[in-house]
RNA sequence: GAGGUUGUAGCUCAGUCGGUAGAGCAACGGACUUUUAAUCCGUAGGUCCUGGGUUCGAGUCCCAGCAACCUCACCA
């Protein structure tokens, strides 16, 4: 990939830092090894070899081995004073294999100390010359910071008490040309650590961890669904019409049917189908894309988790996103009880339940049946008012006075009918929606209905949307095929979406969703 | 889309009132076989984001642009 900063045939600016590696990796071609490395088995993750430092014994020179004292840590014990009250031996650890990229390096003369690192963590090796004789020292002297090596040796601890790899074999894995950040502060630009991941993940504390518990996260949920008899299936993310939620969606074409598309922006409309189909249980966790503004929690790609369950309603949802959530904490090893920025967050289920009327007369002061009230209020709150449904207006309220209340994580219940195209009525209430959304933090991090199965009232209710609003704006699009596939006979069901990377943001203690998108969007960087 | 903040060496950051461009880390040369952000001596490294303007003189002041971040807007 060629960036469009500058053509190919100009070098780049940094040469002294490049010119003095490519000097040294000529110098490992010179010595008959290859600077780009090869095949390398048989290594123990360097987490795993940290866990075998009880092995480590004192062999005197007479008698029997000793076990180490607690050397890790805080303690105060001084290790090399008791080292020399053992009298005369050595020690003696397992042989071990290690690969990873230099992180740290300290020359002593003939000796060097060099800290490497793998995804499962740090350790410092030892290399003296006599140890790893003439060649190997020499072959060390051309490591830059950045450099991927590996090392046989046995694990060991130096007079500080120091978990190390005295080194006797050494081999070079890969060289890095470019000079890695700073080696205590690390990348602090938040441009430059979202451009550069690879460089974020190595030297950022933390961001590898991130990243790993979002994958855990996500297995965990796929664990949970596969466990209670879900199917995991994948649509389409090229769609006719963008269906499923209110968002303007990215537009593309196809050429050989010249046919315009847009990037799909739910996962709801083609899991229903399925529904019809007799996939009783099935969801798909895939990316969705939205056209819209970027900030602290929203990214125009994320990742959605959509799940449908036949014979099910709202309330088989919520019991089943309890269980998704409190296992997904499980498998990243963390407590029920979370920290989040200055604050903290009790998962323990049962989550508080309240209705959506309940909430916004707390919360907005306003009986949430007083059409007058409500809209005296959106005008004090410089709200939109004019054409307005009464619902959507209280729902403005409500996203502006209650939802950042919703410290959570609570269930919002029983919306007003009219935002609601999706969703069944409730049969006492027809002008309530059996739907929840779940709040954690102001944040919405799941939604979830009893589905609307009646195709008579989803077509009438997908027209009512779009009457009077341009087609962007329309909360859902008529789809007539869609309809079509209701009027072969959904099963009811319950239906719940969740946004995996604000689940994510609140599971790892991030505070935007940037934070748990590897690479979120960016604008290609300049060209003067 | 609006406002605010920021942009200086590969990285992290100083730079006073407008008067020769600075430090630490990294790099290069040297000393050192138990270092821990190793230390010590020496060397090199700059499109001060870009383009205009004011001025004898601009990293600094003014205007425009670019990018990131924050707030807002948009956003089931």
């Amino acid at each position: 990939m060629s960036g469009s900063k500058s053509s190919s045939s100009d070098p780049r600016p940094s040469g002294i830092h490049e010119s003095s590696r490519r000097g040294k990796l000529r110098k490992i071609a010179e010595m008959g090894l290859d600077p780009w490395g090869g095949r390398f088995d048989d290594r123990t993750a360097i987490g795993t070899i940290r866990d075998r430092a009880d092995e480590i014994r004192f062999h005197p020179e007479t008698g029997d081995p000793i076990a180490l004292p607690a050397v890790d840590g805080e303690s105060p014990l001084d290790f090399r004073s008791w080292l020399n009250q053992q009298g005369p031996g050595q020690l003696v650890g397992p042989r071990v294999r290690a690969a990873g990229r230099i992180v740290l390096q300290r020359k002593a003369g003939k000796l060097r100390f060099v800290d490497i690192q793998d995804w499962t963590g740090k350790i410092q090796l030892f290399i003296g010359k006599q140890q790893v004789g003439e060649a190997d020292f020499e072959l060390a002297g051309q490591f830059d910071l950045g450099d991927l090596i590996g090392v046989d040796g046995a694990l060991w601890r130096t007079k500080t008490g120091e978990l190390t790899i005295l080194a006797d074999h050494l081999h070079f894995l890969g060289k890095s040309l470019e000079p890695p950040p700073e080696k205590h502060h690390g990348l602090q630009d938040p441009e430059l650590r979202q451009r550069m991941r690879y460089l974020d993940l190595t030297y950022s504390d933390g961001v590898m961890e991130r990243f790993l518990n979002r994958a855990k996260i996500i297995q965990s949920i796929r664990r949970t669904l596969g466990d209670e008899g879900f199917c995991e299936i994948e649509g389409p993310t090229l769609h006719t019409i963008a269906g499923g939620a209110a968002a303007r969606p990215f537009r593309t074409h196809h050429n050989a049917l010249d046919l315009p598309l847009v990037l799909r922006i739910a996962l709801e409309l083609h899991l229903k189908r399925l529904l019809v189909g007799g996939m009783e249980r099935v969801y798909e966790l895939g990316r969705v894309y939205r056209n819209e503004g970027i900030g602290p929690r929203h990214n125009p790609e994320f990742t959605m988790l959509e799940v449908y369950q036949a014979y099910g309603d709202y309330r088989t949802m919520m019991e089943l996103t309890e269980r998704l959530v409190t296992r997904a904490i499980q498998a990243i090893g963390a407590p029920l009880r979370l920290p989040y920025g200055d604050t903290e967050i009790d998962f323990t289920p049962p989550f508080a339940r309240h209705s959506y009327n309940e909430l916004f007369e707390q919360h907005a002061g306003v009986p949430p049946d007083d059409h007058q009230a409500i809209r005296s209020l959106a005008r004090e709150l410089n709200l939109e008012t004019a054409n307005r449904h009464p619902d959507v207006l209280k729902n403005a309220v409500f996203e502006e006075r209650v939802e950042d209340q919703l410290h959570g994580p609570v269930f919002v219940i029983d919306y007003p009918a009219s935002i609601c195209p999706l969703t069944k009525r409730k049969a006492s209430h027809p002008k309530i929606a059996e739907r929840f959304e779940l709040f954690l933090c102001g944040m919405e991090v799941a939604n979830a209905y009893t589905e609307l199965n009646d195709p008579d009232l989803q077509e009438q209710l997908f027209q009512t949307q779009l009457e009077g609003l341009p087609e962007e704006d329309s909360m859902a699009k008529m789809d007539h095929d869609f309809v079509r596939a209701l009027r072969h006979g959904m099963p009811p069901a319950g239906g719940l979406g969740i946004g995996i990377d604000r689940l994510v943001m609140l599971l790892t203690n991030s505070p935007t969703i940037r934070d748990v998108i590897l690479f979120p969007l960016l604008r290609p960087e300049s060209s003067p």
